[in-house]
DNA sequence: TACTGGGTTGACGTTAACGTAAAGGTCATA
DNA sequence: TATGACCTTTACGTTAACGTCAACCCAGTA
């Protein structure tokens, strides 16, 4: 069986847990190129792909702009080989900095824990003298 | 003993790379308190520890409100224990959040890789075309 | 004296990514 | 016929974290 041929507006949000004013956001931006049924949307299956992409670069934390790079080097018009490179390194470089994020996180997460078991002791030590 | 006992507010602005407005911004949200020489504020080393810390909480991806949580953790009158596992494990959930990206990232950069040597092999074969 | 280089308080502007009405069309069904 | 469930456009509102003036004061110095 072949998939859906085309999705309403609400077909996609509920599929991927946005609001319809997102999808007509995106699609005021020029991430989303729908047809036209008299006056509501028709979204193709390529649609449904670019939202996909769209969405997925938003969880790494990328803007949108960012995403419409995304989704214009997954168009084969756009696919030029520069860009995808420099796509890719703009992609690095996001992952570099997460990397980092995680060792500072890990810093600090060893020092709130020094900083637990330091106030833990101190209320331990507040106990005993108070039996004192 | 600390090497200076006071800041202006250009001294911090300029060892941490951040705009002296920033540093207003913050005292007006109560995140630091400085003294005042008469209009003037005088920052305290306790000031620039928080600054560090509110700034280090940023790189993190924190916002300002939790860094606010970091800073009252820090401070002795606030170090209650649960509030303290609280932020603990507030951080571990970023922490879990970022290895989860990082995932995502790993597959991303995976497709941009495939689609990189695709699109160079799509180009080698077309090479009969006009060069550009 | 005039200038330069700090500092100060308002207070409005900016950006991203939507939220939230308002006001109204279309269509199937009870 | 009317109700409800969809859809539409237009347009102002929201939030965070400052940016960017304006208009001012004060201290040192050439």
């Amino acid at each position: 069986m072949p998939p859906a041929k085309h999705y309403t507006i609400s077909d996609l949000a509920t599929e991927f847990d946005v609001t319809t004013r997102t999808i007509r956001f995106y699609e005021e931006k020029g991430l989303l190129t729908p047809e036209r049924r008299g006056t509501s949307r028709l979204f193709s299956a390529a649609d449904r792909v670019k939202l996909k992409l769209i969405l997925r670069g938003k969880r790494l934390g990328l803007s949108l702009e960012e995403g419409r790079e995304i989704i214009e080097m997954y168009d084969p018009e756009h696919g030029n080989v520069d860009q995808l490179q420099k796509l890719i390194d703009k992609i690095r470089e996001k992952k570099q900095f997460l990397e980092n994020q995680l060792l500072d996180i890990e810093t600090m997460l060893g020092d709130l824990r020094n900083w637990e078991s330091q106030t833990i002791n101190a209320l331990a030590h507040a106990k005993h003298a108070d039996k004192n």
